[in-house]
DNA sequence: CCAAAAGTGTTACCGTTACACCCATGC
DNA sequence: GCATGGGTGTAACGGTAACACTTTTGG
């Protein structure tokens, strides 16, 4: 095979930052990191990209090894590649941000990796530059999820109008009217009311809604300015 | 030096797309590749990764390369990692897209590289996923001009409320009322009246405009909303 | 004098916000 | 029966969109 002469090659590393919402706050997925340098050290899952595999097959390979789940969301974040990031090689670090729900991981943990979840501001430090991609990865998300309904991926199938505002309240800090905030979801046409309600939380108990899946789809606009004064919470 | 053992290191390249705009169409500078293979044939500008230097500092290198000019805008749009998108050797490829005031360029230009200006829509053929690539950027900038101000980038220093027209009718296919138009800039205060006036376009003359640079620094964020119904023109 | 492009105000409409009370239930 | 959280309607406001005529000047 020809090949590119006198060319350095670099090893690639994916690393995957996953959100998940417990109902109250935001949280990451955190292992501690099994090799050294920096053994024992709090870090993002990640590992090198295999010759044959896409960097997108690698993310689902990581965040499945780690998690047990697949089909989640997740999207490409930013690739970091300061010459020194990782002290012992040059390492490029494709970023992914996932979004799991919480609830279905803890059923399917694996144990080997001594993972748990942080939440974001109770956080240890990172190794490497790892911090500074979950910052990245949180701007993204409250960038995100002010133009397009995505949050949703970190609740259950079902969920109540209560849960979604604590969803969203939690990303932006925030809180909102609940009247403007119902009626705002609602307009968008992407939930279906069911029966039940959820009597877990209060007595009254709250119905449950679950999402249209062909509108979701199809409407991953449906959100755009979504957030009031959207220019208050989004940084880049 | 401690070296992580047993895995494959990658080529990686860097791929500029560079935006650029005529006062009528936008452009992309492309070039035509010096080496085998697909000698010839149209591409982006691009090239690999050297031991000591960042992504960023790659990019850099490699639109001064092109076209002489430094401290343009450029952001890093995605990475390409699927394993056979360069036949050669596996390659993989982070982009970034660049916007520039084309008539800078010009002055500036690089023979050695065969580069080109292309309309966007008279493009030929790219190499390997050069035409995803520019799928790719070409969304991204309609997304981000929607809700940031960023065209400007395009454009001279000072410049004229029709060509700011031009700029954003010609980058959503679509046109603006433009007292509405006008308006909306104008309230964003990130704009100062020149006295002069652009006497090239009109008999009449158009005044020309200056960004205030302290506002466009500081306002990055004014724009969100901006375009009326910003989810018809926004595709991720 | 006329063609071509620049510049300028007002009104109607719609979406967003602000706001307070009743309901259902478990204890 | 009372404390807790769930659910609901309306009115004022502000921003957006629709719309047409006058101005300037080069040829």
């Amino acid at each position: 095979m020809i090949k590119y002469q006198g060319q350095t090659r670099i090893l690639v590393a994916v690393d995957c930052i996953i959100f998940g919402f417990d109902g109250e706050q935001y949280k990451l997925l955190l292992i501690q990191r099994g090799f050294a340098p920096e053994k024992k050290h709090w870090s993002l899952m990640g590992g090198f990209v295999q010759p044959n595999e896409s960097l997108k097959y690698a993310a689902d390979r990581i965040l499945k090894q780690l998690t047990g789940l697949q089909n989640v969301y997740m999207e490409q974040l930013h690739t970091f590649g300061e010459p020194n990031r990782d002290p012992v090689e040059r390492t490029i670090a494709v970023t992914y941000f996932a979004l799991v729900d919480i609830q279905k991981y803890e059923k399917q943990l694996s144990k080997e990796y001594h993972a748990e979840w942080f939440s974001l501001n109770e956080m240890p430090e990172l190794i490497f530059d790892h911090n500074q991609m979950v910052e990245m990865a949180k701007n993204r998300l409250r960038y995100k999820a002010a133009l397009h309904p995505i949050l949703f991926e970190l609740l259950p199938e079902k969920f109540t109008f209560p849960q979604l505002q604590a969803l969203y309240e939690g990303l932006y800090d925030t809180n909102f009217d609940k009247r403007n905030f119902n009626r705002k979801l609602l307009s968008t046409g992407l939930f279906v009311k069911q029966q039940e309600k959820d009597k877990e939380n209060s007595k009254k108990g709250a119905f449950y809604y679950k999402l249209d899946q062909n509108k979701y789809i199809d409407d991953f606009q449906a959100f755009l300015k979504f957030i009031p004064n959207p220019e208050k919470f989004l940084t880049a």
